[in-house]
RNA sequence: UGGGCUGGCCGGGCGACCGCGUCGUCUCCUCACGGAGGCGCCGAGGAAGGUCCGGGCUCCACAGGGCGAGGUGGUGGGUAACACCCACCCGAGGUGACUCGCGGGACAGUGCCACAGAAAACAGACCGCCUCCCGGCUCGCCGGGCGGUAAGGGUGAAACGGUGGUGCAAGAGACCACCAGCGACCCGGGCGACCGGGUCGGCUCGGCAAACCCCACCUGGAGCAAGGUCAAGAAGCCCGGAGUCCUCGGACACCGGGCGCGCGCGCGUCUGAGGGCUGCCCGCCCGAGUGCGCGGGUAGACCGCUGGAGGCUGUCGGCAACGGCAGCCGUAGAUGGAUGGUCGCCCCCGGGACGCCCGCAAGGGCCCCCGGGACAGAACCCGGCCUACAGGCCAGCCCGUCCG
RNA sequence: GCCCCGGUACUCCAACGGCAGAGAGAGUGGUCUCAAACACCAUCCAGUGUGGGUUCGAAUCCCACCCGGGGCA
């Protein structure tokens, strides 16, 4: 689970990390990261922030958090291996909905490092 | 023992590790705001769901009357209230326990009843039946006419009471008996819906109001993004539309709208601007500001925010729903939205199979392996309704079978 | 949180409570053409989102549910 400053909450650090950010998707989700350069980032001591999206494709209200929750807790354990200030947003795909967490955690790793990569 | 009816309840349990949120407390960092960590308590539901009703709460409004609109619809209770619940009545279904019913009014009015049929709502008469008259005749009849009838025909969802008899030219509630139905009155029972009995009457009168409508009763509007406090802010923000440029990510200017504030103009301050009575009108009330245009700021934090028509137990009243009294309990408050993740054991269900046990057998039990365990996530709070739901527990009752 | 529309053939859409359903496009088969397009003719495709109720009779009226779309704060 994430405590709560590296929470993503705000619409627009959402809107620029989908737009902007690299990104590698698979069955069950799709990652943006966005890691600002030098002149974006104005204080580099802000920490890596981490969203969701999880939209009403993916199933009902339960089902949804269902799958957030396990989306958060995997992406904990990616948190320290983040550039300072990155923003992370997971888009989960319908098909998470049915995916066990061991599936959910692959996924997320492979996806991950296709990101951190270059 | 088999099948069924009704009511109530549960919604996996225990443990380990890693985590999250509120509150409390301690430690550390920081000038401070605040942040980090440790410990402790608590942390989704029976439907939290759909948003179909009813309330609480908050703001606005509120002299009264009329028209309209919407809702409810057997009776009597319960309740803060209801379209909910309980009991009863009536009707329908079931052998029964029991279940189901938008269950007021069709002599206040208007409207509709397709097709078929002679005729579809007020009586009428197509084929028939019959007296009489005229004509014909093969004289048992045939044709025509003035009339009388409604038993029979066949259509339809529905055809103007049913059966039997008297009666008649033929017939008919024309008359009689019984039955069904309608109305009036009387007696008895019930708070009442209504039920039981009797007398009399005309002797009979279709359905649809989930068609308009009539009757009785009820209904002010909005909703916690209600509403309030503080901060920021005299500056160009947000939303929608369409356009130009372009490095295709954005930038720029235009139009319309939104809110605090500033400026200008108009109309006003008791001879009344404007507003309200959230559908309209009369009428009434409030009232010192208000309408328009131009410029164009903020959209953060906190309170509301959980103790309430609260729950459990006992007792009393009541057929019951429910209510009175006493005692005990203290029970989520998130805001990109906490209550989770991974395992182990147990429980339940399904499948498989080496072995063991019981049994003549069908089969049953133990052990092992695999898979599965629903519907679904609080967002101001309650009372209901409706809808979804793996599996299980308890109680009462009905019908059948067997034994005594 | 509050509220409003809609659901009929493959598609777009009509249908006073009355034969259970019109039209256009698409499709199919013909005519025309060397072949096609166009045009013309014929034909096929629905049981009206689901369930229940009112009615003699329901796509239509009523109730509940499902799905889709939209609006306001």
């Amino acid at each position: 689970m994430l405590t709560a400053p590296h929470r993503l909450r705000d619409s627009e650090s959402f809107r620029v990390a989908v737009r902007r950010g690299r990104r590698s998707g698979s069955r069950t989700l799709v990652v943006h990261l966005f890691t600002p350069g030098v002149e974006d980032a104005g204080d580099s001591s802000s920490p890596v922030r981490v969203g969701f999206v999880v939209s009403k494709a993916v199933g009902n209200a339960a089902t949804r958090n269902r799958v957030k929750r396990r989306l958060r807790h995997l992406a904990r354990e990616h948190v320290s291996s983040l550039p300072g200030s990155a923003v992370l947003v997971v888009r989960a795909l319908p098909d998470s909905a049915a995916a066990t967490y061991a599936e959910l955690g692959a996924d997320l790793d492979r996806c991950l490092g296709r990101v951190l990569v270059a």
